[in-house]
DNA sequence: AGCACGCCGACT
DNA sequence: GTCGGCGTGCTC
């Protein structure tokens, strides 16, 4: 290895790319990704330093112009170079360019304009600048002369900004701050998103015998050195953010951080509030609503060790905290642990990563874990704690199923069931509050049938197959069609298209049958604005309406202890979805959203409307029996070979020219074949689920085997492959493993 | 960001 | 001509 790629460290937007360097003889084989070294940058070759994202014996740029390292940065390693060393792994692992990989690991740095501390003032008094702005008027330097009224006009003061816009270059402020004429001053003043919204009351609750249980098994094991992957299961309202707070406190008290990480959606000012009244001004939270500045504060803010606990969703897990003791994953199961966008990553995969590079233990909380964390807490790879019991006098809803094909066969062919209707019904008379619930998520050209419930499935995949506009039904896995029937296939009746209710449909529904009723609509179109959705959760908390239509976003961890009524409009939607994790999925939306109802201290209901009552997920969910639901499940993935029984890899291919894309998914099929791995299962290659998009097409292959390692490894021979070939230019491949949609 | 280069007006 | 401010462009 002759070469590095640096990322120089001066923050500009037009340096933020790779540069190369030799590296000298002394220095060879001593140095490897994410170190820190000292290179000569610029035409005056002054030293400066840099981040190693790469070693390569394959210069792209000119031989003679490459300059050589100087030498190692030495002392403490910081975090940031940590974070560069863990964006390689990403790369590697889930297949992407380094720059895709630092580019989700580091935050954006600022645009210099945008956010400035800096600022320059007078050094001379008053009198004396006049006199000297006459003189360089006088000598016709004029940049000079523009920065002295400038400064005259603003009191002696001047953001460089506003320097900017009076067209004064750095050189300029340079040489009249030789002159003693000026001083720059830098204020680093980082903004504090929730600066006197709360206060540090120090409060801190007891703990129930389960919960001191599961903190004191954790810190046990931490004392005596041992970090692993914990499984704190617990159904909702049983006190797990407690578990984590005592766990946080313990970490601080040793001079370490922790890192919380929360489903976006579920990052509400109830659970920062908690956190703050018990650490006080340590705890910073990042969220989307944050400043691009505001989130690149927080960053810093954490890297100068001004916090010790940081809040956020999956971009959290990159805080640059230098010792880290614990980590925590709240709601594990949540899909936007995973990331849409290449490197396509786990952040639990990840966290485990990281954890582990800082000796702290990692703790995933849920009420409905994931099948695949279930399956480790159950072979003995991670610790498991479960929390059963409710806190304070809440108890379990009371839960009923309604069969709509029997409401179908009664000459009911509204939205709701009678059992539904009553029951809001005697709500409404009794001023308690109802919330709607439908459970649709990225579904579309869903079929099934209105009379059995059943859904037409892929053959050999085991999956919902979905409708093209084309009237195919397809398999989003193997590529399977069959033209869409006249009748199900099952039963006959020609009642197969899907459900079409929407909320908008709901929530006219209601207003028809209800005309007094006041009610209120949550989903993706009214929550656009930045703070709707704040807004209808107060509104409805503060018993401004009576119902509250929405999807998936209204059962995320909000206590609202007025409702007594949970309405689950549609069970089945989730459960027609086209990929394996339909059935788990549906289980933990239903669970979640049962687990709404009678939050407080009246006595909650929950009414499951459903094609398909007998289904498991249903039947479990309404009991909330989670380990019978794992049971069931585990079952078919075994039998299917899906996660976490095999490992599963998705290869998605775009491109311009379809036949080029045809024929190097072909090639790449090709390749996977001739390395002949015993026990892969290889799917496709098929049209994506989204076949055409922005112009290009798109195929996926999949991949199956017990061992990701292996999959990791075809993944690697993949990625070489491509790189010998010369026809791959503008064919685009991306890697997912255990992929949650369709691509 | 920070440095050098080269343009251009002012002064000996 | 030469001096030096000031804008521009490049940095492996």
């Amino acid at each position: 290895m002759e070469f590095v790629n640096v990322i120089v460290d001066i923050s500009h937007e037009k340096l933020d790319r790779i540069f190369q360097y030799r590296i000298p003889e002394e220095l060879q084989g001593k140095i490897s990704t994410g170190m820190q070294v000292q290179v000569p940058f610029g035409m005056g070759n002054r030293t400066i330093k840099g981040y190693v994202t790469g070693v390569t014996d394959v210069p792209d740029y000119p031989v003679e112009k490459i300059k050589p390292v100087t030498g190692l940065v030495d002392g403490a390693v910081p975090a940031e170079s940590e974070l560069i060393a863990l964006a390689a792994w990403m790369k590697e692992f889930y297949g992407s360019t380094m720059n895709q990989a630092l580019k989700t690991v580091l935050p954006v740095k600022q645009e210099v304009s945008s956010r400035q501390e800096k600022c320059i003032v007078l050094a001379i008094p008053r009198e004396e600048a006049e006199q000297l702005l006459k003189e360089v008027l006088h000598k016709n330097f004029r940049a000079k002369a523009r920065l002295l009224a400038g400064l005259l006009d603003h009191d002696g003061k001047l953001s460089s900004k506003e320097a900017a816009d009076l067209k004064i270059t750095s050189s300029v402020i340079q040489g009249m701050e030789r002159d003693g004429v000026v001083r720059q001053i830098s204020r680093v003043q980082y903004r504090n998103p929730f600066a006197g919204k709360f206060e540090q009351t120090g409060i801190q609750r007891t703990l129930t015998e389960e919960q001191k249980n599961a903190v004191d098994g954790i810190w046990d094991e931490y004392a005596q050195g041992i970090r692993k992957t914990y499984l704190l299961e617990g159904v909702t309202g049983s006190g797990k953010t407690e578990v984590y707070m005592e766990l946080i406190s313990r970490v601080i008290a040793e001079g370490k951080q922790a890192i919380v990480l929360i489903p976006e959606i579920a990052l509400t000012f109830q659970t920062v509030r908690r956190f703050y009244e018990r650490f006080g001004d340590r705890v910073s939270v990042m969220h989307s609503r944050l400043s691009e500045g505001e989130r690149y504060d927080q960053f810093l803010r954490a890297k100068a060790g001004e916090i010790d606990v940081m809040i956020g969703p999956r971009s959290a897990l990159f805080t640059p905290f230098s010792q880290i003791g614990v980590m925590i994953i709240d709601e594990e199961h949540e899909g936007a642990y995973k990331s849409e966008t290449v490197p396509r990553y786990d952040a639990r995969e990840v966290a485990a990563v990281r954890a582990k590079k800082h000796g702290a233990s990692l703790i995933l909380g849920s009420a409905t874990p994931s099948v695949e964390t279930s399956r480790r807490a159950r072979e003995g790879k991670f610790g498991w704690y479960r929390l059963t019991s409710r806190i304070g006098q809440a108890i379990l809803p009371e839960v009923s199923v309604v069969d709509l094909r029997e409401e179908l066969r009664d000459g009911n062919r509204s939205i709701f069931s009678r059992r539904l209707l009553s029951a809001m019904d005697d709500r409404l008379k009794k001023r308690q509050q109802t919330m709607l619930f439908l459970n649709r998520r990225g579904l579309s050209g869903f079929v099934s049938c209105r009379s059995c419930g059943k859904s037409i499935r892929c053959p050999h995949c085991d999956v919902t197959l979905s409708l093209h506009k084309d009237g195919s039904l397809r398999c989003h896995y193997c590529g399977y069609r069959i033209p869409m029937p006249k009748n199900c296939p099952s039963c006959g009746s020609p009642y197969i298209s899907g459900f079409r209710a929407g909320t908008q449909q709901i929530e006219r529904e209601v207003h028809r049958l209800f005309p007094q009723a006041r009610v209120l609509r949550m989903d993706y179109d009214t929550t656009r604005t930045r703070e709707s959705y704040e807004q209808i959760l107060s509104a409805f908390g503060n018993g401004q309406a009576d119902i509250l239509v929405g999807t998936q976003m209204i059962v995320k961890g909000h206590d609202f202890p007025d409702v007594t009524l949970v309405g689950i409009v549609a069970a089945d939607i989730s459960l027609y979805a086209s990929d394996y994790r339909a059935a788990e999925r549906t289980f933990q939306l239903l669970t979640q959203a049962v687990g709404r109802a009678g939050r407080g201290s009246k006595a909650g209901e929950a009414v499951i409307q459903t094609y398909m009552p007998e289904h498991y997920s249903i039947q479990t969910a309404a009991k909330q029996d989670y380990d019978a639901f794992y049971e069931q499940e585990i079952l078919y993935r075994e039998l299917m070979g899906y996660p976490p029984v095999d490992e599963m890899l998705g290869i998605y291919l775009s491109g311009k020219d379809l036949e080029k894309l045809e024929s190097c998914a072909e090639q790449l099929v090709e390749w996977i074949r001739n390395a002949h791995v015993e026990g892969l299962c290889l799917i496709g290659p098929a049209d994506a689920a989204l076949a055409r998009k922005n112009d290009s097409y798109r195929k996926v292959i999949y991949m199956k085997h017990e061992k990701k390692i292996i999959l990791l490894k075809i993944k690697k021979l993949l990625e070489q492959q491509i790189a010998g070939t010369d026809n791959w230019n503008d064919i685009f491949i991306q890697f997912d493993y255990n992929p949650l949609q369709a691509y």
